[in-house]
RNA sequence: GGCCCCGUCGUCUAGCCUGGUCUAGGACACCGGCCUUUCACGCCGAUAACACGGGUUCAAAUCCCGUCGGGGUCACCA
């Protein structure tokens, strides 16, 4: 078997779709799999403007989630340029081959002409098949319509009978009669080509083994596997996924119907706990570039790559019936096509959740802590350099908070109170916890008791506090809340005694005797 | 509408090719409980699926036919 070589072509619209990344991880895969090689091409055969721009967030999420390229974009490569729109030259001879071959011909008709016909079809309810009335393959017939100022495009000439029976790695044999076929355009009046040319071309060039692509694209294998024939071409072996799906539908999954998907539970509450996160680090949130649906939203979010190829690969896969975590020498060593899933598979943002919350807890704890201060740095909280006493106490914050952290910028809504001055107060916790009968008494008490805690530690804070509740003849939970919102402002977080110590007996004091100001004050 | 693909718990899936061991397994979510100073974790438990109808067979989630349902695609987009 020749070398292995799979491809992913993106076009440079300027974010990852998460869905686009599945397709890339299996075609990585694969590779990977049979010590092949994976490259990227750039599909931009349309002349957008401003290509490097869009393909930055691309090439850049690639990177993050660790699927590495071995030909293609800043890497390059033997055979650059990876890009369709420096590549017309080939598309455009082998458009000269196809007419030269008889498997095209010049077609004079305007878009109006097709369309009647089309029109007329429909009307009839018969399929349509163009007419190829103004189909010119001789010079005179070029000379005459070009006479009536008439400007051609090139087509395909497709086969009218027969079938074709395509042999996919996923799908097993898929049969397509060859008149149900259209005469596609392969190149416009201006000479451009059309994607489903260059893409056989580049293909070929690229010496592509195994094309593994979504299966929106199976219906369009027939034509490409007439280009391919008729230019001469050995296929390629062919594999169509089947697309991610929308949380809870079988619709293809898609970055502009967010509000539909917001509506899903699972989908929403995944999104806000990205949202708060986002704000506080100012980042900008439009829903066209920061959604659940794009890659760079997870990042920013703080998952972890792990969390998310894991999840992916599950999507359309499954290696057995009970295995979920694997590393990725472990999917690179089990990955295969037969095991691919036909149906679509609806994307579930809790379960990507789940793995994220699992590769989170396994991540060392200096790392965590690393990538947090990260985090703690753009939200303003500390400065840049961070001063040296921060790092030990990151990092005990870190390990108090524990797995209550999932993804790096949690650290924002569990931490922020050791960073800030004056911290703000839940409103709801706080009229619930402090402005109820008898708590401003008691936080007062236990206030004179915390000040003669001594070493003021978590040991020593545990004793206090059971003195405390057992003297006054009370549950702990009477105290603890209170004494919890008045120095963190939230009603969860790390456990108490642990947050009270890394504090500090000074801001602990201070902190109860401002929201006792603040109780009598409203 | 034509063509193509698909159809196992709410979701991701195992099982299907090579019928019996499937009173259908695992995971996520949900619900209940335990643990607990909150939250989270952890632990225990519960609910939950072979789309439907016909065959074939001693036996069908597994094979065949049909029906229904869902989706994809039908561009001088990629």
């Amino acid at each position: 078997m020749p070398m292995v070589r799979t491809r992913f072509a993106p076009s440079p619209t300027g974010y990852l779709h998460i869905g686009g990344v599945r397709t890339a991880l299996f075609n990585w895969l694969f590779a990977r799999r049979h010590g092949g090689q994976f490259l990227l091409r750039i599909d931009d055969t349309d002349a957008e403007r401003n290509i490097d721009a869009a393909l930055a967030p691309i090439l850049h999420g690639f990177r993050w989630l660790g699927i590495d390229w071995d030909e293609g974009p800043e890497v390059g490569g033997p055979y650059e340029p990876y890009y369709q729109s420096q590549r017309l030259a080939n598309y455009q001879n082998a458009a000269a081959q196809l007419l030269a071959g008889g498997f095209a011909y010049r077609d004079y008709a305007t878009p109006e002409e097709i369309a009647a016909e089309r029109e007329a079809a429909q009307a009839e309810k018969r399929p349509f098949l163009y007419s190829r009335r103004w189909m010119a393959e001789t010079p005179s017939e070029q000379a005459a319509f070009e006479a009536e100022g008439r400007q051609s495009v090139v087509r395909l000439k497709m086969p009218r009978e027969g079938k074709l029976v395509i042999d996919d790695l996923v799908r097993g044999q898929v049969e397509f009669e060859w008149a149900r076929e259209q005469d596609h355009v392969i190149q416009r009046a201006d000479g451009t080509c059309l994607y489903h040319l260059a893409n056989v071309v580049d293909d070929r060039d690229f010496e592509i083994t195994h094309v593994i692509r979504a299966e929106e694209h199976l219906s369009n294998t027939p034509r490409q596997i007439f280009i391919a024939q008729s230019l001469g071409y050995g296929l390629p072996q062919y594999a169509h996924l089947p697309y991610v799906a929308e949380p809870g539908s079988k619709n293809k999954l898609s970055k502009r119907k967010l509000d539909k998907y917001l509506k899903n539970r699972d989908f929403a509450l995944v999104n806000e706990h990205g949202l708060q996160i986002a704000r506080r680090l100012g980042l900008p949130t439009a829903a066209d570039t920061f959604n659940p649906v794009i890659v760079d939203f997870y990042e920013q979010v703080g998952y972890l790559p792990d969390a998310i190829i894991n999840y992916l690969i599950l999507l359309g896969w499954s290696l057995d019936d009970k295995t979920e975590f694997m590393s990725r020498a472990m999917m690179i060593e089990n990955f295969s096509l037969e095991r691919v899933t036909k149906a679509p598979a609806s994307f579930d943002p809790k379960k990507l959740w789940a793995f994220q919350d699992h590769y989170m807890q396994a991540l060392p704890l200096k790392q965590r802590v690393a990538r947090m201060l990260e985090y703690l740095q753009q939200a303003g909280l500390v400065p840049t350099p961070a001063p040296c006493e921060v790092g030990p106490l990151l990092t005990r914050i870190v390990e108090a908070a524990g797995d209550r952290l999932k993804a790096f910028g949690d650290i924002l809504a569990y931490a922020d109170f050791f960073f800030q001055d004056q911290i703000e107060y839940d409103e709801l916790a706080f009229d619930k916890n402090l402005r109820k009968e008898g708590a401003v008494e008691l936080l007062a008490a236990f206030r004179e008791r915390l000040a003669a805690v001594e070493p003021f530690d978590v040991a020593g804070l545990e004793t206090a506090l059971h003195d405390f509740v057992a003297e006054k003849q009370i549950k702990t939970g009477e105290v603890i809340h209170a004494v919890r919102v008045a120095t963190t402002g939230k009603p969860v977080g790390p456990g108490l005694y642990d947050c009270l110590e890394i504090l500090g007996k000074d801001k602990c004091l201070a902190r109860i005797d401002r929201a006792l100001e603040l109780v009598q004050c409203k």
